[in-house]
Order: structure tokens, then sequence, then C-alpha cells
DNA sequence: TCGATCAGTTAGAGCGCTCCAACTGTAGAC
DNA sequence: GTCTACAGTTGGAGCGCTCTAACTGATCGA
């Protein structure tokens, strides 16, 4: 097989060889410059397809000294919301003429660590990390040699910039929504330490006792997974009073409690109401018709792009921005019991 | 913020300047050859982690001719079949010291054939396509460049290697396992023109004949997703006779078409049966359960990634590898009603 | 007629690294 | 004492490109 492969690409020299020009002259050309002549564009641009040129990217970087490429390292590819991100990330970079380069961390601080290494190792020329889970010091670290921009995480430091949702005011939507149908016994299944599962677990706090209901707050612990969804399920469903809603981290674990909840006989929205957080496809699924609360994920991932080229080009400086979320109400929630 | 950035990163001079030795010895050190004494070794090391040196990818890529990383090239970021292809190439990338670097094509040709540009430009090693759309052309001008591979889409063709599952003995499957519980109307929905669809669909009508149910088959077009599932449900309710099960082409159009099904007053599974394809996490949710056919889809990766990087080295041949599926029961299949 | 101007082009010096051939010095063989 | 061997180290060429400064002819006004 591979001996069918070219072994050495044609270059700039080769090119500039077949079309009887300086290799400077192709160079321009396949720069787009303006100062070049019709002429002698044709005829470089005839060369280079004659012998399926392609610029080097290495070299080009190597002696532009600049990439055009941002990294982005997700944390795990298997849930929808970083795709979401990547897209509006995506949309933005290529408006800007940025390529992107993704990296996985597979939800392992090790790998994701050594994607980050790789970036700079790769000179890229920013860096945008989704629901990063790595320690403040180790992206200080990374913000000292490039522009990074992380989504879904505040720092709140100079030297990285951030795009998040306003996560306990989702939380105090979700908490209000139930609190106007009725309900009164609601309780919370949190993210553990998830990327914005402690400010939602510190606004559902607030809202239940702003609304006087600082007594009916139960707060189960969770890790964002369908599972911890279901074990929080069986702990109130085995405790002395049944709440009648339940606010789940996310929507994953809303997912997970339903199911439970479900099992027991019991009937969602009627006997139990759910609401959980994110508004990813899975609560979108009209078997599922999750009543959560929404992010704008796409515009995040867009906000997070543009601010980190503006920083780089010297336009603007990194910051936190901090977006609003929304409430969507679909079948999992409904008027409390009389 | 900018301004607080090093504008330029030491290279392996400024760290042989320290240490005291020349350039080659840092670039020995660098890459742990044996042939460096320890104390040159601890000098160089020390004299890095001073200068917080990072040796330069570009420039390494650039001298050496070769760049350890082969692209991967994802159909589409939300589907979480894609994620855990994903996770089985890095595992077999990381074991023979690759990396990685990932794009995703959005659905969009387009945008496919413009990330497969830019790994050919950034001079890759090799190359995985996973569900993809673009035409046997395109491909082939590629595979003429490096080695490529294709996971989920077989090809056929010199040059051009592939890993997919069985997807007919897929459908066999499916459509037996309903047949031993009795059933005899079985529908298909089908996957239009997605990878896979094809030999699915034909291992359904092979299998329905070879039973004696000719008659009885029935597929409706779809296109692999949740809506498609959901008309084509629709579809079913509004005919004649109405089947006793529904195999769809993949996972998500099962779910379009539990949700119809169970709208219109029917129960899954006792009055229709459904089997989905796939297997993803969709599928294993609780709150859904759904029986379906699983694609080895970690193996399948690791596969793909371990016949390119032994075809780049010469140890091996881009061949077309077909995996078994298998069939996973949850709670969307019974034995039909007698 | 003579510079000044300008569009178009070019040589050459890097970018930061790897790789090769050659070098140095010490140790062991005889 | 000389020769070989070898571990450790080095200079320099080169990877394929960009960028700067300078060059070459036309063109043009005075």
């Amino acid at each position: 097989m591979s001996s069918t492969r070219r072994n050495h690409a044609p270059t700039l020299e080769d090119v500039a060889q077949i079309a009887g020009v300086s290799r400077a002259l192709v160079s321009l050309v396949m720069r787009d410059s303006p100062r070049v002549s019709d002429e002698s564009r044709k005829r470089v641009t005839d060369a280079a397809t004659k012998l399926g040129y392609r610029p080097n990217l290495m070299a080009r970087n190597l002696a532009s000294r600049k990439t055009m490429t941002i990294g982005v390292l997700l944390n795990d590819l298997h849930n929808p919301w970083f795709a979401e991100v990547t897209d509006g990330i995506h949309a933005s970079a290529e408006r800007h003429g940025y390529q992107l380069i993704l990296a996985s961390g597979r939800r392992s601080p090790r790998l994701e660590s050594r994607a980050l290494d790789t970036f700079l190792a790769s000179r890229v020329d920013g860096v945008i990390v989704a629901g990063c889970r790595l320690p403040a010091a180790r992206l200080d670290a990374v913000g000292a040699e490039v522009a990074l921009v992380s989504v879904g995480r505040a720092f709140n430091k100079l030297g990285i910039g951030s795009v998040t949702t306003d996560d306990a005011d989702g939380a105090r939507m979700a908490v209000e929504h139930l609190y106007d149908l009725g309900h009164r016994r609601i309780a919370h299944i949190d993210g553990g330490k998830g990327a914005g599962a402690s400010p939602r677990r510190t606004g559902y706090l607030r809202t239940m006792r702003g609304l006087g209901l600082a007594d009916d707050a139960q707060v189960i612990s969770g890790d964002f997974t369908e599972e911890a969804g279901a074990h929080g399920a069986e702990r109130l469903l085995r405790g002395a009073v049944l709440p009648t809603a339940i606010f789940t981290a996310n929507d994953l674990s809303a997912v997970g409690a339903i199911d439970v909840v479900e099992r027991g006989g019991l009937v969602v929205p009627d006997d139990v109401a759910v609401v959980g957080f994110d508004n990813t496809s899975l609560a979108a699924l009209n078997h599922i018709g999750l009543t959560t609360i929404d992010q704008p994920r796409r515009e995040m991932g867009a906000a997070a792009a543009t601010m980190l080229i503006d920083t780089i080009n010297d336009r603007g400086e990194l910051t936190d921005v901090v977006m609003s979320p929304s409430l969507v109400v679909r079948r999992t929630t409904t008027r409390a019991r009389a």
C-alpha cells in the first residue's frame, strides 16, 4: 500500500521551478497576495495543481510565527453539551479565519493536562477549555503562555477569560417555577463538584429561603450522572415526607430520577414534578419531555471564541461573561395537588 | 493582558546556552536519548525547567519529517456513537505513541472536505474518517497521499481500509429475535442513505423472506433521526394492519417511534415491540430501556487505529474488517400476544 | 532627457528543530 | 606505548516555508 504513496510531497521549490519563477512569488500566490500579475498567478497555480502541491502548514507556521489555530479542550465527548458549545466556537472561529484543533480530556485530569501540553507545544494562538476540571493553578500556568478562555466554569482571575451561565439564577427560575405551580416540598439532587454544581445548589437554597421554604429544602448529593439521579430519588422515596417536586443539577440526573420515581409506582408529573438543568438534546426527546433550564450553549461557545480572538489580536480583553439561562417548560412539571 | 505574556518562547538554543552544552545535546535530552551522560541530562533538564522550555512541535515535525499524529474526522459530534469510536481510537493511538487531532464535519460534506485538507496540510501520518459522507472519489484522492481508514462505512477499495459492523447480520438478529418471540408482522423504519442503512435494510428483507414472512415485510423510509422514527410510526399506525413489532435503523429513530406509539394509546412492548440499532447510551437509559443491536464501537475504533498505525509503519496492510454485532435485550420487546 | 515612482519580482536570511558525520577523550587490549 | 573501541558530544546542513529589503523595468511628469 504505502509504496504507492508519494514519499516526497512537492514543495514550494518544485512549484517555482516548474512555473519558472522564484520561491517567494509562489509563496505570495499561495497566500493570495494582490501584488502578483495575473500571468504569474496563472503560471504558479497551474504548476501547483499539476504537481498536486499543498503548502506545508508546519513550515508555514514555523516561518510566520503564528498558527491561526485555537485549541479546544473538551472534557467529555459523550456529553452533548460539549458538542453544542463546540458548534458555537466553530462558527465564530471560522468567521475570523481561525482553525480549531479539538482534544478530548475523557473526564480525566491527567489527559486534560496532557492535551494542554500538546496545544502549547503546537503553539496554538489561543486555548478554550470547556467544562475543564483542572485546578486553577494549572490553568494559570497555561494562561501565562497563551490566551485562555474557559466555558462553563468561571475563574474570576486576571489572565483567564470565562463564559458561563448564571447558574444560581437558573436554579432560582427552577424553584420559582415549581413554587408558582404550588409546590412547597422541593428537593434538590446536586452535581457534587462538577462545573456549575456549586452555584446551582447555592441558588436553590437561597431561593428556598427567600420563599420561606427553608424547612422544606433538602439537598441530596450527586455527581451529574444518571445513576446519581436514580440513587437520589431512591433516598427521597425512602424518606419520611415525600417531596412533591425534584430539581436536579442536570438533565441526565433528572432522567435517572424520573425512572426511579415511575418504577416506584408514582406518576411524573402528577405525583412528583421534575426539573432538570442544561436543556440538552436528551431533555428535548419527546419521550422524555423534560422541563429544564436552558443554557445558550452555542452563544456561549461563540462568545468564548470571539473574546479569545479579540484578545489574541489586541482588540479586546479577557473578561468574565455571564449569560442568562431560561426556563423551558415541557411535560415533567404540572400544578401541585391541592 | 497579552502584554504579560512572554513574546518569545525559549528555544533549544536558549536552553543550550544556559546549560553550557550544544543544541544537539539538548535535542537528545528532550527526546530521551539513552546516550547522554547523567550529568549532562541533569544540567539540560534543569536549564529547561528554569526557562519553562517546551519543544516547538512545528519545528520538530518539520525537521524530523514525521508528525506522530493521526487526524480523526468525526461526522457529527452530537451523536454518541462517534464519541465511543473515538475512545477506541484514542486508546490504541496512545499505546503506540501517536497523537490525535480531531475535527468535526458537522454533518456537512463541505466542512468534512475542508477538515481533510487541513489534515493533509498538517502532514498527519494517517487519517481515520468516522461515518464520513464524502464521495469515494474524494477519499480516494486523500488515500493516495496518506494512509486512510474508514469506520462505519466500507469502501472495499485498495488504498482505503475500513472497519464496520456486519449490519446485515445485525438486522437478521433483530428480526429473528422478534420472530422467536412470536412476532410476524415486523415493520422496518430505515436510515435512508446514512452509513450502514442500506445493508440493514437488505438484511431485514432477506431475513423476512427466509422466514417466509415476505408478505409481512414493510419498509418505511427514514433518515436516522428521532423525527423520522416518529413519522414512520405515524404512518404505521394509520395503516390497515398494525405491525406487532418495529425494527428501526438506529436507536434515535426507535425513541421517536416509541413516543408516537405510546401517544397513540398503545403500550410498548405489549402492543408493539421495538428494536433499535447501535446500542448508544440513549438505549441504555433506564427510562428508555431499548432492545437493540450492539456494535462494538470501542473495538472498532481501536481496530481502525491499529490497522492505520501498522500500515504507516509498514507492518501491515489496509484491509476491510467486519465486526460482529450482538443483540441486547431490554424492555421494549416481549412475547407477541397469542 | 533625467530622475522619481511604482508594480512586480527576487535573493537570502531566518523560524526552531533533527540528523548525520565527525570529533574528543578515556579505557582496555596487546 | 600504540591501537582500537566506544561513550559522549558537537557543528553544520537542511526541513519548507515567510519576510524584509532590495532589485528591475516600465511609466510619467517636468
